[in-house]
Parts: C-alpha cells; structure tokens; sequence
RNA sequence: GGGCGCGUAGUCUAGUGGUUAUGACGUCACCCUGACACGGUGAAGGUCGCCAGUUCGAAUCUGGCCGCGCCCA
C-alpha cells in the first residue's frame, strides 16, 4: 500500500513562547476583519519569529510569507508605466478593440461605483490586449460646468463668500482651482487601480480641440434645423439661476397641503369657484380657471368671471378637456408662466393674456401683478402670508393634507421652479429614430438585454432638450446676436460681423452649453474627431461602453444619437450597464449621499486586486448589490490563496526551470490526477473566454475561484503532494511538478485581468517567457485535450475520500488513528478506479488500509457505513457498540422520497407514453438504483449501525 | 397613477421544462497538518413568495395575488 502518511505525529519544534507584542493595528474602514483577535496575529507573528521555511531554496526564487499589495502594486504600476504596457499600436494592420472611459466629472471624488465600472473595463481591455488584439483604452475627464460651479459655490458659502458676487475672472479662478486638485484626485484614484489605460491619450472635455469639436457640433445641428432658441416652460433650478434639463430633475413623494380656495363670482353674485391648489402663492400670476368641458357641475359658470383672490383682476371660466375633474373640486387656476400644463392650457386659449413674471430668477415674488405686502417673498414665506390673507378674506374654505410628487435639482436639491424662458434646445426625435432602429437591428447591443425594454421606452418618449444654462463655467453657446439687426450668426470660429447685415455689431450669446452637450460626443471625440486621426480610422467605432445604468439617457443613448449623426457609425457595438453598488446599510452609493468609501483608502487597506476582485466576485457585477467587508475580505482570502499556492509549487522546480511551452505530455499511464487537473484547466478556460465573451465577467470570475481554489489547491495539490515531494519516484515527481507549473503558469495568465498585479507578481517569481504577464499571450484551449473521461473517473475517487473522512467525524475517530477502511464498488469502472487510486484514499482519508470487497464479501465487523452511487463505504469503528446511525436514517429518508417519487411517474402511463424514451429509461434506472441503495441502507440498520454481527 | 424588473437556506447568488437545486458568506463540530488559521476537514441549513393553469413532468412557461426595487409622470 505504500505512500501511507509518513512519520505519525509531527515532530514540532516547541516554539518560544510567543513574544508580547500588540494586535497589529486593522482599518475599520469597512468593518475590519471578524474574529481575528489578539490571539491569532500573536501566533502568526510568533511563528515568523521562529524562522520561517525558506520558501524558494531549489530554485533561488522566493515570495515572501505573506502577500502584501502595498509595494507590489506600486511596483508594478510603476514597470507597466516604463515599459508603455498598455500603448496601443497607433496604426494596427487588424481590427482593434477600443475603449473610451467614460469620463468621470471633476466635481468630486471618485466611488466605489467608477471602480466597478473600470474594473469591469479593464478585464475586458486586458483580454483581449492578451489575446493579441491592438486594445486602446482612453482615459479622460469631464468638465461638469454646472455641477463644479455648484461644489464651488459651496466652498465659498462655507468661507462666507457668496459666489454671485465674485467678478468673472475670480469665479473663473475658483473653479479652476477646484478642477486641478480634484482632476489630480481623480487620475491617482485611476491609477492605484492597475487600470490599463493608454494615459498618452488622456484627453479633457475642455481642451481646445473639445471645444472647436463642440462648436462644431451646434452649428451642424443649427445649420440642420434641429437646434432651435425658444421660449419655453423649463425646469429652473433657482438655487443656481439656470435652466436644467429633464434629466437632472428628480421627482420625490412629498407632503404638502392642498388648499381649497373660493375665486368669487365677478359679478357679485354669492358663492363662487371653487379650486385646489398647493401652490397659492401662484395665484397672483392666475389668468384663468379651468374645468372640464363635459363637467355638468359647472355648466353654467363656463362663460363667467371670478375674481383672483387677493388682487383685484377678474379672469374668465374656460374648459378645457387636460382638467380631471376628480381632482380637488373639479377647477383649476391657469397660471401659464410658472407651471408647464397651466402653460399648454394658455396655448389653446389664445385669447388669454401672458401675465408678467411674478417670480425673480431666485423664485421671490416681483413684478406689477403681485401687491407690495408679498414682493421679495420666496416661496415657502410667500405661500404661508398667502394662506393667512386668504383666511383673513374669508376665502379659504379649507386645507387638508396632500401627498405629492415634488420636483427638485438634482445638483442643488432646491424645488424646481417651472419658469417659462428662452432658451436653445436640440430636437431629439430625429436623432433618436436612427438610434431605435439600430438597436432593433441588434447593431448596438446591450447587456444585460432586460435594459432594452426602459431604453426604447424613454427613446420613445423622448422631449427636446434644453442645452443652454445661465452658468459662468462651460463651453459659450457658439451665437453672436447683431446689435442692428438682430440676426443670430452661428459659426464655427466667432465673427467679426454679422452675416445678415454686416454690422459689427455683435454680442455673444450669453449662456453656456449643457456639460453633456461635449460629453455626447466622447467616443469620437476621444480619438480626436472632427480631425481625422489614425485613432479615429484605426478606432472607431469603438467596442464597448461600460457604465452604470444611472447614466443611460443622460449619456449613453445620446452619445449613440451623436455618432449616427456626426459619424454615420455605431459609437460602439456593445453597451454594458453595471449595477448599482449599495453600502451596508442597502443604500446606493453615489457621490451625492457621500456614502462611498475613497477608493483609495479601500485599497491601501485590502490592496487594489483584492478591490477589483470583490467588485465583479461573488456579487454578479451587473446587478444591484451590497459591497463591503465581506466581499473584501473574500476576494483578499482568495489572492492569498493563489499567493501560497505558488509558494508552495516554489520548491518544487528544480534551479534553472524552463517556462512551460506546452503542457507536459500525459498518456493513459501518466497519473490520474495529472490528466485530470488539466483537463478541468481546459474546462475552466473555455468558461473563462466563454463568459467574456458574453461580457459575464462574473461567471468567469467564479470558475477561476472554483478551479484555483477547489480543484488545484484542495484536490489536485493534495493528491499530488506525495509525487511532488519525489516519494514516489524521480518520473513520478518529473510529472507532477511540470503538471503544477504549467497549470498555475497559465492559471495565473486567466487570473491576470482580474487581478493584475498579484499575477504580475507571482507569474516573475515562476520560471516563464516575456518580459511582462500584462504582455503575455492567453493561453488557447486546443493546447491541452479535452478528457471528460477522466473527469468521470475521479468522482468516486474524491468521494470515498469524502465518505470516509465523513464515518471519520461521525465516530469521532481520533486525529491521529488511522483505521483500516473497505470499499464495495458498485461495479468494475469504479473498483478499477479506486484499486489504482488506492494510496491516494488512504494518504487524504487517513486509513490505514483500504480493501476493496468483492460483491459476494460479508461486510466487515465492527465498521461503521456508507451507501454511495460508488458503492458502500465501511470504516472501523475506534469503540466496541452500535455506530452512529442517524446519518443512514436521513439518507434513508431521502433516497425513499425520491424512490417513492421515481415510481409515481413510471406508474403513470401518460408519462410512459409521452415522455421521451431515454427519460423513462433513466427513470427506471434511478428507481433500480435507489432500490439496491435502500436495500443495503437497511441492512447496515438492522445490523445497528455496525456493518454486520459476522466477520 | 403608468411602465419595467426582481422574489431560490440567516445573507447574497447559479440555475430558462426532465440527475438528489449551484456556489460564496455566515453557523456548528473537529483540527495551528512541511503553502496558506486571510487556513484544512466534515456537517447542519431550502414547502425555489402565494394561488391557479399549461404539460406525462414546472424553480424554470402562462395568468392572478402579495412583497420589494427601479424608471417615468
């Protein structure tokens, strides 16, 4: 039986005893570690105090006991930097694969949220840079004009200085100063995460060539029709005095009084209207009340006047069919400058005047329609003074508590005030139509796909969009309106004269574009469009866009409509929409509640891989999900994993070891387990260019988990430990060791878009060809044979293992007691199997030997069982007595549920006659199957949980 | 109010018609084993949200209900 554990129990050296030294100090960042107390870093240090084994003694090679990401990653950023790693071939003689990142905005600092973004990128960018394809990945960054210019405005505030006041050039001077140390912040937070990007090419959505491509931009549209200055209903954020778009309103349930107001009849008649209204304060500016045409109850008002409480104005009754009459009492004040449908309304009822403005741009009631006694009043004042004069007039019938849907800025939270202004807008419809039909065509896709159904929806639904905002900081709305004439001349370059009439005229439009007015450009913009670049020929369209689904409409689908516009191309194939990251707490992370951890610090406490890990592993990276410590600590379990596996392979290769070309030469006579860890190698790769390939980077993420850690460390190593350490012959040991190295050398390649920098780390300390893994070449399937074969063959290898070191908890064998153990194989396949693989069951179970029985054999006496698709297990039993039966009475319990069940269906004769042929074979097979294994069950009962009174 | 999505061990998750439902974290027991206690071994833990339907057969398909989330108004 050979190859038995050698030398019983060990002969351990008594250590010191351990030295008093404090528990090293742990971040508390993200819940620090659990359970680790004081005890298990006091060993851990005492035991490197006793003088560690030399880790890499054959080979001169050597890794450190324990991985420390700190310095490793900064060296091998630095290395990656040196030798321009990640520069693309400016002009590649094959179709590249190309990445834009999508620019993250200089108001604030990075989230945990980019990070899932850029990690998920990177593994892309990264396989297919392996994989020999010419990759480009191109960093940038956003302007972010109104967004910045709010983080600033409350820097000031905080330092008392209002921003307002500033002159020009001072504010402009703040903001700058806020852009270089955050753009600083933000490319550092990039670059601690080994991410491979082409920084040669970083590029600024305010750089001068931005800035002509975004003038560009607008007159194109101008020119075409589809940019257009009107007066319109906007969302206007009066915290910050500019229009914003649709998109950066955020609609929120809200509480709030509805209050019941009686307009009375003009003509002095008793009584009067009716209306509801949240907003009193807008009564000032009402021009009419409206009901609804088929409204029987206000048949006879329709025609009439009412008298605008609190002013002295009458305004008529109109109808019109947008009023529901089950709101409030069926009436609505028409107040056409300062909410959107009041606004539509005023449209069909042209003969209805536009009142003055009775709000300022910071949302104070002015103007000559609102009395003395209320001007200069904000809303909240103004509503509150409205209220009481109206219950002074007795004309506030009464108010009751109402639930509703309130618009806020989503930059400055203020209430939207809807405002009726002038300003530019894009027609999207025509933009969008192109977009919906290519992705019907499946020419841009989206991953994951249930995102289509919101995407065509909103596309579907799309309104015009409102490009220009009364901010200091932006690209200028690219107008100059003549002081003669009036006419606007829209130019590329600014004019010296107006085109109409030549006058000279001339003032620049005032306002600034809408940040994402440059940013929709980004993916060609980023290869230097409207030039014609190599980047751009070489580039473009690009492969994949990765973000997060937040930003769908903002960004992704008008970048899409910008491409088929300006470029006639797809702006990128794919679309992968990330999830959302949420704190412990379930929260969304975002930069507005402040709730993300500085990736920085994350990762200086846990290291940048283990970071990029527990980003896409085990919580899928395209769903919503919780990040945290538990993540954390996992994915960093795991590198030390890999890490100590190569430790451990270390020693093995003799001085001077090649890098493994090919896989070492097995034939049916080499060691089982050898073929098999290669083959489940081979398998694991085709699922790791398989998930890729669907962008599932989590999927490939977790079989390289299951491979490394489960099969190499916990199967492979174990049973191959013994030929590895040369006991069981030099050929044996030759075997192993080139079956370890070639394994964990390309196991480390699978590994290194994920993990860059340990692989990086751990690929140098093992014998290989190139300069750099980042560089090396991805292994290919067709390398190694596929051997589904000896696949089968080890389960019931690893499963008696499992059966015996089960009996062995059960009957609380002693740790050091090696019993002796017998197998009955269910048949030949298995018995060939398990006498081959012999001293391996009796090394990894600890028995001392293992008989296989024949089936005519009694079964032995004083040994506990097991009944097992591979057959029966026995083990002898270290005390005289019953054994311990309550693991056979669950077996038994389930095998006969599952009998009872197989014999159901196969007495069903629908399913006999349905069914197809080889699923009621398989039935009765299983249903035999579980007989026999029921049959023996029982047997080992009756004998009382020993296997037999006879021996 | 409208639309979309999701409900699988304590938590997160794989599984898109047919093996005894996958894995991780957590839990329990034993073990500091010549790489690793950031570890090893073994175990426990599930009426696959509920109800009906389709089907020989449903975690999986359909409908309804309940719960949660997101988007839009």
């Amino acid at each position: 039986m050979g190859g038995g554990r050698r030398g019983g129990p060990r002969g351990r050296a008594r250590r010191p005893p351990p030295p008093r030294v404090p528990a090293p100090r742990r971040g508390t960042l993200l819940g620090g570690p659990r359970g680790n107390g004081p005890r298990r870093a006091r060993r851990a240090r005492g035991r490197r105090a006793a003088g560690p084994r030399e880790a890499g003694a054959l080979t001169g090679h050597t890794l450190p006991p324990r991985f420390e990401p700190k310095a490793v990653e900064a060296k091998w950023q630095a290395e990656w930097d040196a030798r321009a790693a990640f520069r693309a071939p400016e002009r590649p003689d094959r179709p590249g694969f190309s990445i834009v990142l999508p620019p993250p905005n200089v108001t604030g600092i990075l989230t945990l949220g980019h990070m899932l973004g850029d990690t998920v990128a990177d593994v892309l960018v990264r396989h297919h840079r392996m994989r020999g394809v010419p990759t480009v990945w191109v960093p940038g960054l956003d302007h972010a004009g109104l967004a910045t210019q709010v983080e600033v405005r409350r820097r000031l505030a905080k330092q008392g200085v209002r921003f307002e006041e500033l002159s020009r050039p001072d504010a402009l001077r703040e903001i700058e100063r806020w852009r270089e140390e955050h753009a600083a912040r933000i490319v550092e937070q990039t670059r601690r995460g080994g991410f491979s990007l082409d920084w040669d090419r970083f590029r600024y959505t305010f750089d001068p060539p931005s800035i002509r491509a975004t003038r560009e931009v607008f007159v194109r549209l101008y020119r075409d029709g589809l940019i257009y200055r009107g007066e319109r209903i906007v969302n206007w954020d009066p915290r910050l005095r500019t229009a914003v778009s649709d998109l950066e309103v955020v609609h929120t349930e809200e509480e709030a009084t509805l209050v019941f107001v009686r307009y009375p009849w003009a003509d002095g008649a008793p009584g009067g209207l009716e209306v509801a209204t949240v907003r009193p304060e807008t009564i000032f500016g009402d021009v009419a009340v409206a009901v609804h045409p088929d409204d029987t109850r206000y048949a006879t008002a329709v025609g009439r006047s009412v008298r605008v409480p609190m002013t002295g104005r009458t305004v008529p009754v109109i109808t019109d069919s947008a009023i529901d009459p089950a709101f409030g009492a069926g009436a609505l004040k028409v107040t056409p400058r300062h909410d959107l449908v009041d606004f539509e309304i005023s449209r069909r009822h042209p003969e209805l005047p536009m009142p003055p403005e009775i709000f300022d741009p910071e949302a104070r009631l002015t103007g000559e329609w609102v009395p003395d006694s209320f001007r200069g009043l904000g809303v909240d004042k103004a509503r509150a003074a409205a209220v009481a004069e109206l219950a002074r007039l007795g004309l506030l019938v009464r108010s009751e508590p109402y639930r509703h849907s309130v618009a806020r800025s989503e930059r400055t939270d203020a209430p939207i005030e809807p405002r009726l202004s002038t300003q530019w807008f894009v027609r999207m419809r025509p933009l969008a139509e192109p977009v919906v039909e290519a992705v019907r065509r499946g020419e841009v896709r989206i991953h994951p796909e249930r995102w289509l159904l919101t995407f065509f929806r909103w596309m579907e639904e799309i309104q015009d969009w409102c490009i220009s905002r009364q901010v200091l900081w932006g690209h200028a709305v690219p107008v100059a309106r003549c002081g003669a004439c009036g006419h606007d001349t829209v130019t590329i370059e600014p004019p010296v004269r107006c085109e109409a009439c030549g006058s000279p005229e001339l003032l620049a439009d005032p306002d600034v574009l809408d940040t994402w007015f440059t940013s929709w450009l980004w993916p060609f913009l980023a290869l230097g469009w409207p030039e014609r670049t190599a980047a751009l020929d070489h580039y473009y369209p690009t492969s994949v866009l990765v973000t997060g689904r937040d930003i769908m409409f903002f960004w992704v689908a008008r970048m899409m409509m910008a491409g088929y516009r300006f470029t006639g191309r797809r702006p990128f194939s794919d679309v992968y929409f990330t999830g959302m990251l949420r704190d412990e707490h379930g929260r969304r992370m975002s930069k507005h509640l402040g709730n993300s951890p500085d990736p920085i610090d994350v990762m200086e406490e846990r290291g940048a891989d283990a970071m990029r890990f527990a980003l896409v592993f085990p919580n899928p990276s395209d769903e919503d999900g919780p990040f945290g410590g538990a993540a954390l600590d996992g994915a960093r379990n795991f590198l030390t994993k890999v890490w100590n596996l190569t430790r451990l392979a270390l020693p093995f290769l003799p001085p001077g070891s090649a890098a493994p070309r090919a896989p070492p030469t097995l034939g049916p006579e080499s060691a089982r387990e050898n073929r098999w860890i290669l083959a489940r190698y081979r398998r694991t790769l085709e699922e790791v260019d398989r998930a890729l390939g669907v962008y599932a980077p989590t999927a490939a993420a977790t079989a390289l988990h299951a491979f490394l850690w489960h099969d190499v460390a916990d199967r492979y190593v174990e049973i191959a430990k013994d030929a590895l350490r040369g006991h069981r012959g030099e050929p044996a040991a030759r075997e192993a060791r080139a079956t370890l190295l070639y394994v964990l050398e390309r196991s480390l390649r699978l590994l290194h878009p994920f993990a860059p920098h340990v692989t990086e780390e751990l690929w140098h300390a093992l014998p290989h060809d190139g300069e750099l893994l980042a560089r090396a070449p991805w292994p290919t399937p067709a390398e190694v044979v596929a051997d589904p074969i000896v696949e089968a063959e080890m389960e019931p290898l690893l499963e008696t293992i499992r059966l015996l070191r089960n009996l062995r908890a059960e009957e609380k064998v002693g740790a050091e007691a090696l019993p002796p153990a017998w197998v009955r194989p269910s048949g030949p396949d298995v018995a060939r199997v398990l006498a081959e693989g012999r001293a391996t069951v009796e090394r990894l179970a600890r028995v001392s030997a293992l008989t296989l029985l024949g089936p005519g054999d009694p079964p032995p006496a004083g040994a506990s069982g097991r009944v097992a698709p591979l057959g029966e297990c026995f083990l002898q039993r270290p005390h005289a007595g019953p054994g311990e039966t309550e693991a056979l009475e669950r077996e038994r319990e389930k095998l006969a549920k599952l009998l009872e069940k197989s014999r159901g269906r196969l007495a069903d004769d629908g399913f006999r006659a349905r069914a197809p042929p080889e699923v009621v074979r398989e039935t009765e097979e299983k249903s035999a199957d579980l007989e026999e294994r029921l049959r023996r069950i029982d047997e080992h009962l009756k004998a009382g949980g020993s296997s037999g009174p006879s021996a």
